[in-house]
DNA sequence: GCCGTTTTCGGCCCGACTGTTTTCAGTCG
């Protein structure tokens, strides 16, 4: 069973609970073990195989780790299984309509007896939804727009989708003079590889010409709602975008606020108010002693943080942790202890780009134009890396069609300065884990990547033998897009990443962050644990035309959520150091 | 159900909007 399938579980053990009623920390405690498993990097059916103690992970403690255990052992959770003896599994679906919570989830089923979506859809046709106490007309009709919303679409976008549907909007909001900033905030200033819907935040002084202007925008499909200070509206692409309009005074804690992560923030009120201090969106105040709150009500202690992000991390003792860092994976206690990355890497510093394609495969734009546009970049260095025989569809290069690309690298490079054009390949890893380049010829090539673009089903141990046997061969120099996952169309094949990342760092092998935006493969927390094990990274876009080199933000975007700095990525050391770099590899 | 520089019990983050309410529950982020 993999981390994903135990999360998933322990996930919908936490709502079926909450359809139930029961305490809601303990629900917590469900969906905080489920958010641990699902970032794990290590599948936990091997730690459970080695006999790790579970508890060591966050928010697992005994009753948690024996259910994981219990669930890589017999594949059921009997946890799972009471409960559904109860409640029916498909109230779940339910609940992911915007609007239906545990609570008219629970309604629906014990008054209408609806369990399905189906069955849902088919009560509010008749109108019986409308009659139950806590709903009525507008409630049903959203309804049914939910249900007709969820067959349409229900993915979320991915990043580079969304920068597209959003730079217009933002644009938009920013013609407006009363605007006095506009920052998206949320996953996407995270830069998350998907984002579910976009959060913006606006500083103006007068809220509602703002949220007026806002749900005017051309491209407003529906608006889902709009009050004094913040809207809500679905454009149509279908993508949510929530605004927020806050008073200057408040704009470092709307925009810590509204970046997340959720558990971000929960832990840094936690920290806050064991300083003696409460933060909200709109600042950090210091709790009055004995000053009873009513629940729900505003605090209002003297406001001693708000204006900027770095105030507020100041205010609880902490420097500015990067929006890319605020998974709540380590970062508030690295900061506390001063051992945050120092210089998390940037695009600046990346000096080469190590996979791309010419027409001599399946590459749009020729050799030289490639290397034009890396110039133009400012790298020091490219590796031409076409295909290789196996891949026929693409016309993959056999050794003689490598021979004559040589002659035209020559070609294009002589008498040029500045930047230089390295010999290399994408060379396929056969069934077997053999490379598709005979071995006298990989010798004589700068940089050896290899790649896995058939067979991407074979059962999980067959395929780890293969890529561990590719990593095996002395003339490898980097994995490329080790899982071969495409965001939203592919799932990651099925192997031991941890096994294929020691075995990487056993032979010097780097693996790739391949930067394309429906790839980024490696994801954040593969490339973390490639850096917990010292395997060096390359971040590559694999570009196929010359705009796409562009895509190295997207890499460089997510090494960040991996804290890489540059001295982990291959692809920023300066030319010599870095041929020195896979030099050593091939001598050993 | 987890967790511990106010420990092994008693806590566990904060506010806005909607639709349904006659004063607020439910949902969402």
């Amino acid at each position: 069973m993999e981390n994903t399938e135990i999360a998933a579980v322990l996930s919908q053990v936490g709502t079926l609970l909450e359809i139930q009623g029961a305490n809601p920390f303990r629900i917590r405690a469900y969906e905080n073990a489920s958010r641990t498993v699902a970032e794990h990097p290590v599948p936990l059916r091997a730690l459970v195989a080695e006999g790790a103690d579970l508890k060591d992970l966050p928010g697992i403690g005994k009753d948690m780790a024996g259910y994981i255990k219990e669930l890589v052992e017999t594949g059921r959770l009997h946890v799972l299984d009471e409960l559904t003896r109860e409640i029916p599994a498909t109230l779940l679906d339910l609940m992911r309509l915007p609007g239906v919570g545990p609570k008219k989830a629970r309604k629906l089923w014990k008054e209408l007896g609806v369990e399905t979506l189906e069955q849902l859809e088919a009560a509010a046709r008749v109108g019986r939804v409308e009659d139950l106490e806590g709903f009525g007309q507008k409630t049903q009709a959203k309804i049914l727009e939910a249900i007709a919303n969820r067959r349409q679409q229900g993915v979320r976008f991915r990043l580079s989708e969304a920068d597209q549907i959003i730079a217009p909007l933002v644009a938009h909001l920013r013609s407006y003079a009363g605007a006095r900033h506009v920052e998206v905030a949320g996953s996407y200033r995270r830069r998350l590889e998907t984002v579910g819907d976009i959060d913006i935040l606006v500083i103006a002084d007068e809220p509602d010409p703002v949220i007026a202007h806002f749900t005017a925008y051309p491209r407003v499909r529906s608006v889902e709602a709009a009050g004094g200070t913040r809207a809500t509206v679905i454009l149509e692409a279908g993508l949510q975008v929530d605004l927020r309009v806050l008073p200057e005074e408040s704009y470092g804690a709307a925009l810590l606020y509204f970046t997340g992560s959720k558990a971000h923030n929960v832990k840094l009120r936690k920290r806050s108010l064991a300083l003696g201090l409460s933060i909200s969106e709109y600042g950090a105040v210091r709790v009055e002693e004995g000053g009873a709150e009513e629940p729900g009500e505003r605090r209002t202690g003297p406001l001693v943080a708000g204006a900027t992000e770095a105030e507020m991390y100041a205010a609880v003792g902490l420097p500015l942790i990067p929006p890319e860092l605020r998974e709540d994976r380590g970062e508030i206690e690295a900061a506390a202890a001063g051992s945050l990355p120092r210089h998390l890497i940037t695009v600046a510093d990346i000096r080469g780009d190590l996979q791309m394609h010419s027409t001599w495969s399946d590459g749009k734009l020729s050799i030289a134009q490639m290397l034009d546009a890396c110039a133009a970049r400012g790298y020091e260095y490219c590796a031409m890396t076409d295909h290789s025989k196996t891949l026929a569809m693409v016309r993959g290069l056999d050794a003689q069609r490598l021979a004559e690309q040589w002659r035209e690298m020559d070609e294009v490079t002589a008498g040029r300065t500045g930047i230089r054009l390295l010999r290399s390949m994408e060379i396929d890893i056969l069934r077997d884990g053999s490379l598709d380049l005979e071995d006298e010829v990989l010798e004589r090539l700068d940089l050896v990547v290899v790649s896995i673009h058939t067979l991407l089903d074979l059962p999980e141990a067959q395929q780890t033998r293969r890529m561990v046997a590719a990593l095996r061969h002395p003339h490898v120099h980097v994995l490329g897009h080790p899982t071969g996952r495409l965001i939203n169309r592919r799932n990651p094949m099925a192997f031991d990443l941890e096994e294929v990342l020691q075995c990487a760092a056993e032979y010097g092998v780097a693996v790739e962050l391949n930067a394309q935006p429906d790839r980024l493969d490696l994801r954040d927390t593969q490339i973390a644990r490639a850096r917990e094990l010292g395997v060096k990274v390359v971040i590559s876009t694999d570009a196929h035309h010359a705009r796409e080199l562009e895509f190295m933000r997207y890499g460089v975007e997510q090494a960040r959520r991996a804290w890489l700095e540059p001295e982990h990525v291959l692809n920023t050391l300066p030319l010599e150091r870095f041929l020195e770099a896979i030099k050593k590899k091939g001598a050993g």
